[in-house]
Formats: structure tokens, sequence, C-alpha cells
DNA sequence: GTGATGACTCAGG
DNA sequence: GCCTGAGCCATCA
């Protein structure tokens, strides 16, 4: 157990802050999404959506897969679909939850918005 | 150890 | 209402 910080390599995530927005992103309903200052806020570290973001762009390098997809930004819009390997991939994957997606842009996010400071009971 | 980057967010003009 | 700047934290070169 050296080289633990080479990195999420292939299903080990050692990295609690990693972790931590996995698990919260994993528990994340199908067919709702969350925002990375929802979880960020979560986690205790709201000024930290960044690193929120940071551990998405690693999400789909291990395993269990987790859905990203179902994270997006404060607009609601799908800022990381470019990392998902496909220009549309991540919008066709919340589209087949149920979640309607235009414009690069969840529909009716409000409505669809999960906290998980809220619904997981803070 | 410093600098740069990043799937963000908020405040100010 | 839109654009800009700054803050924030973690990782990598």
């Amino acid at each position: 157990m050296a080289k633990k910080k080479q990195i999420i390599h292939d299903a080990v995530q050692e990295r609690d802050f990693f972790r931590d927005v996995m698990d919260v992103v994993r528990q994340v309903p199908r067919g709702r999404v969350t925002s990375y200052g929802a979880i960020a806020k979560y986690l205790g570290a709201a000024r930290s959506a960044r690193i929120v973001g940071w551990c998405m762009s690693n999400a789909h390098t291990v395993r269990p897969l987790v859905p990203a997809q179902r994270v997006v930004n404060r607009n609601g819009l799908l800022t990381g679909k470019h990392h998902f390997g496909g220009p549309t991939a991540m919008q066709d994957l919340l589209e087949a939850e149920g979640v309607r997606v235009k414009d690069d842009q969840v529909v009716d996010f409000a409505r669809k918005f999960w906290d998980p400071s809220v619904e997981l009971g803070f």
C-alpha cells in the first residue's frame, strides 16, 4: 500500500473525499439531478464545488460506475457532458432516466433537483 | 515548494 | 441581464 496516492487506478478509491462524493452521487435517485454545490455542501465543503467536479472527472474511471450524469452545475447545465466520451452521452443517459434535457440543460431542473442535505435529512 | 488547472459558485459593476 | 473577477480546495507537472 505504498502507491495508494497513484489515484483511483481501477476500483481503488481510497480518497475519503472522492469516496464521499461518489457515495452521495450514487444515492441520487433515478430521474433526479443534483448540483456540485449541493454535494459539496452536504460534505461540509460548500466552497469546494470545484473539488466535487474534479472527483466526477474520475468518476467514470472507477467502479462501480457513478451516475455522474445526474450531477450538473447550479444552472442545471450539463457542463461535464463533454467528459462522457460523447457529445450527447450525458444527455442520452439523463433522457433515458426520464430527465428531459434541452440545449444541454436539464428541463424543469428546479423540480428534479435533489438536494442530499435535504433528502438525506442533512 | 510553486504554479497551473479544473465537470463550480458568489458577488460586484 | 450579462460579463468579470475573485474565492475556494485538491491534484498534477
